[in-house]
RNA sequence: GCCGGGAUGGCGGAAUUGGUAGACGCACGGGAUUCAAAAUCCCGCGUUGGUGACAACGUGGGGGUUCGAUUCCCCCUCCCGGCACCA
């Protein structure tokens, strides 16, 4: 054993060991409960950073946990390898997508190892690669036959300058980041997955998910948004047609002023055509992103259209106007505007001198806009009646001159997957000019993409290339053309924690070990993926399920939703160009460092604010960990001193060796509660507190001069030793792997067990009780820990700390004893 | 704008969920060791007043409930994440 601490030869010594010994390679059949521990995997950006040494060590320690629990752990890796930033850097240094991703890949995977993760690399897949997404193809072809596939026109960002449909991201104040053209709204036709028709089962599903935080299931509850409202017809003057809204508010009906639409309702582009203004708002309108935080933070405007609506119970004519911030996407694309009882419509209606009546009241505050529940007035024969009841009573009326009746609305949308880019999986479809769409059959599959291409930065490659496109019709034979989008990267990472457990099998997307494995038992991965990756690979879950693949309704079982690593306040992000390289940090300090100091700056849930210095102390502990277990190897080495074999119980030791023991105890009991509850930080914690501990028993003075101390000593350390190390061998694998085998503890600590606390170790016989006199701290009371609650009441009375306070008439009005605590002495 | 979070010493955080606020670590100050430095070890460290025992104040701001509030309730401010084509 070295003096120094020799992390390199360690980490490096005890990689190969894992790896030779096959240890993280997951059986498929077990007699020990399985465990899959699922991180979110990366995409191949080029290096590791923070984020993605946080959530994998967050897995491993997670994973490591529970193989000395003993379940059969199956922790795989694979790579979101489709999207933009490949597209970019092709761009930028003219080579193909793939060349850069598999690049990438190589790199990041021998970061990754570095990390000494316990992960099965024999499951690793890319996501860019055919034999993954060949079956992808497949299972959107048989959505499309089940109809939970089609087409229809939606809206993107259209950059008129380069000719192209930029993301979201693309779009900078309105403008196209490389052209810097102002961006418009174009709608082209695309592929939409039917997610709609899983609505009612995702919400409800949600209340199975105990395992999950209830800020990530309250998050995707509101992003479907379910709502019992109503919808109501407009009749338009002098049309033979009506206006269709929605309104979860039907109770304030009788207070609409006006209605208004989109820019992109059929009434909008109707007014328009012999009205040149509108025509130009209309197009202002469509300038600027899709995004609907875009959207919705645009100042309001609009433009009367000249048309009028019936109001279908009073009979009012009410103005129609074309409103910015109405939504084409949600409900009907139009609204009934109650200026009233909406912030928005209330804004718009001050702002064009639009009428405003009240009709709904709830205290004699009579502010507007008022738009919480309440009774109405104002509103005829519905006068009186409260939410509930106006909203039957209204709808009832509606239903009755058949213009209207309630109806349930979702916020959710059809998700669209077509992509107008070239790195991405291609959709699947031929289309002729006979048959129509054509899916390609089951034996045409994969449908290749080329990855032999040049990027010019206007347009995907195989838009332009024949040899892609070009193909014959595989119901008729005659020539036909291939569709040229791609599909959406969420598309790959919707099934990829499926596909680990069946990653080599070449004739099935999922085979019967996808039943053994699923659901993932724990998944980790970054906050911002609470809603649309979480959302999406739950309805992929389901419609696996659907096709025969799967038998589970839930992907996963229990989440842990890692917080954001950040730098000078923003989150660390390749596209910010704040990320800080852990390389330097592995390559200095060693992975241990790297891992501990991660675990212990934040809880998992927390977000991180990266700081260098705290590195340091991370390093320091583990030098003092060993130089520790070096100084001490004597005692510490398991078949010296022979304490055990002497039947040596270490509550009869010196009161130095036996406080330790119980400080010991008590904090193991403390770190197990802490990985119960997935608090890493504060494992990391006790480990060091358990180290302070050892470190503080006397080695000097009399008792130390007796053969009898020196046996409690070694006996103590061998069982504290063996403690601290199984508390950090998920955290510090390699360290702790090497000190359990040189102090003789045993081959592989993975393969020992978890240890728990000795309750007999920590009893006590006597209690510090706190003395508070009305809630404030005063002094202190040690009593024997059999003493009575009336004895405690009898004795703290009479302390000094509390009879001070007992002049001027004063006198004890009431005495709380919070058992094993406090008492808290009310003088008044 | 809408939805979901967060705010505790100079800094990261802890407080087993209504019971001693500041565990553990970083930074800093003092000391030991050293020719010197690094490393290491020991001591101190919320703020204010006091030599001191001690006292007052203190968990983003304002109110409330309670014997007792970082924790529960109401209002507000700022920060972070998401908003459907970043992943």
């Amino acid at each position: 054993m070295q003096q120094q601490y020799p992390f390199k030869e360690i980490e490096k010594n005890s990689q190969e060991y894992w790896e030779k010994s096959r240890l993280f390679i997951a059986e498929d059949k077990s007699d020990k409960p399985k465990y899959y521990c699922l991180s979110m995997f990366p995409y191949p950006s080029g290096k590791l950073h923070m984020g993605h040494v946080r959530n994998y060590t967050i897995g491993d320690v997670l994973s490591r946990f529970h193989r000395m629990r003993g379940y059969n752990v199956m922790q795989p890796m694979g790579w979101d390898a489709f999207g933009l930033p490949a597209e970019n850097a092709a761009i930028a240094n003219k080579t193909a997508p793939a060349a850069w991703t598999f690049d990438n890949i190589a790199t990041m995977k021998t970061q990754l190892k570095q990390l000494g993760l316990a992960v099965d690399w024999e499951r690793e897949f890319a996501t860019c690669t055919p034999e993954y997404y060949k079956w992808e193809q497949w299972l959107f072809t048989e959505l499309y036959k089940k109809d939970l596939i089609y087409k229809k026109t939606a809206t993107v960002n259209w950059d008129p300058v380069d000719g192209t449909v930029l993301a979201n991201e693309q779009v900078i104040d309105g403008k196209g980041w490389r052209s810097g053209a102002e961006i418009e709204k174009r709608d082209i036709p695309q592929y939409f997955m039917r997610i709609t028709a899983y609505a009612d089962e995702l919400l409800d599903d949600l209340d199975k998910l105990d395992g999950w935080p209830e800020q990530v299931k309250t998050m995707q509850r509101n992003w479907i948004g379910k709502s019992d409202g109503c919808e109501v017809e407009f009749p338009v003057v002098g049309e033979n047609s009506n206006l269709k809204v929605y309104t979860t508010r039907p109770d304030t009906l009788m207070g609409a002023t006006y209605v208004a639409v989109a820019a992109e309702h059929a009434l909008a582009t109707k007014a328009a055509e012999n009205n040149p203004t509108l025509q130009a708002f209309i197009k202002e309108c469509k300038l600027g992103s899709v995004a609907e935080a875009d959207v919705a933070t645009a100042e309001k405007k609009g433009m009367d259209t000249g048309l009028f609506v019936t109001h279908p119970l009073n009979g009012e004519k009410l103005p129609v106007w074309v409103a910015n911030y109405v939504l084409i996407s949600y409900g009907d694309g139009a609204v009934m505007a109650v200026p009233a009882h909406d912030e928005r419509d209330f804004e718009f209606a001050e702002k064009y001198e639009l009428p405003i009546k009240a009709v709904i009241k709830n205290t004699d505050d009579d502010t507007l806009p008022m738009t919480e529940h309440g009774v109405l007035f104002n509103s005829a024969q519905f006068d009186g009646l409260d939410f509930e009841a106006a909203a039957e009573a209204i709808s009832s009326a509606l239903s009755a001159k058949n213009q209207g009746k309630k109806r349930t609305q979702y916020r959710l949308r059809d998700w669209g997957v077509s992509r107008q880019r070239y790195w991405g999986c291609p959709i699947p479809i031929i289309h002729c000019d006979k048959c129509g769409e054509v899916t390609v059959p089951t034996d045409q599959l994969p449908v290749v993409l080329p990855t032999d291409v040049t990027m010019d930065g206007v347009g995907s490659p195989i838009k332009k290339d024949p040899s892609f496109y070009e193909t014959t019709c595989p119901t008729c034979g005659n020539a036909a053309t291939r569709e040229t989008d791609t599909l959406d990267t969420f598309f790959e990472s919707s099934w990829y924690f499926a596909r680990h457990t069946s990653h080599d099998n070449d004739n099935a997307m999922l085979d019967e070990r996808a039943n053994y494995w699923l659901p993932v038992d724990q998944y980790i991965g970054g906050i911002e993926h609470a809603i649309l990756h979480l959302l999406y690979a739950r309805f992929f879950n389901k419609l696996m399920r659907d096709v025969g693949l799967l038998k589970n309704d839930e992907p996963f079982k229990n989440l842990l939703t890692q917080g954001m690593v950040l730098k000078d306040g923003a989150k660390m992000s390749k596209s910010k160009g704040n990320t800080v390289d852990p390389q330097t940090l592995i390559d200095r300090y060693g992975a241990d460092t790297a891992r501990l100091f991660m675990m212990f700056a934040a809880p998992p849930e927390q977000s991180l604010e990266w700081a260098d210095s705290g590195i340091q102390g991370a390093h320091r502990f583990l030098k003092r960990l060993w130089s520790f277990s070096y100084d001490n190897r004597e005692y510490a080495y398991i078949e010296n001193q022979g304490a055990q074999q002497q039947g040596v119980s270490l509550i009869d030791a010196p009161t130095s060796i036996s406080n330790a023991w119980r400080e010991i105890n008590l904090t193991l009991e403390q770190a197990n509660h802490d990985y119960a509850r997935q608090q890493i930080n504060t494992i990391v914690s006790a480990s060091m507190k358990m180290l302070n501990t050892l470190e503080k028993i006397p080695m000097s003075g009399d008792d130390w001069k007796s053969s009898s101390y020196l046996t409690y000593y070694a006996e103590c350390l061998q069982q504290s030793m063996s403690i601290l190390l199984r508390i950090l061998a998920p955290i510090t694998p390699h360290i702790s792997h090497e000190l359990w085998k040189v102090l003789g503890y045993g081959e592989e600590i993975l393969n020992s067990s978890w240890p728990e606390a000795d309750k007999a170790a920590m009893v006590q016989n006597t209690i510090d009780y706190v003395i508070q006199v009305n809630g404030k701290l005063r002094g202190n009371l040690t009593v024997s820990s059999d003493t009575t609650k009336d004895a405690i009441e009898k004795m703290v009375v009479v302390e000094p700390c509390v009879t001070k306070f007992l002049v001027d008439g004063a006198s004890v009005r009431k005495i709380i004893v919070v058992p094993k605590k406090l008492i808290n002495v009310v003088i008044g």
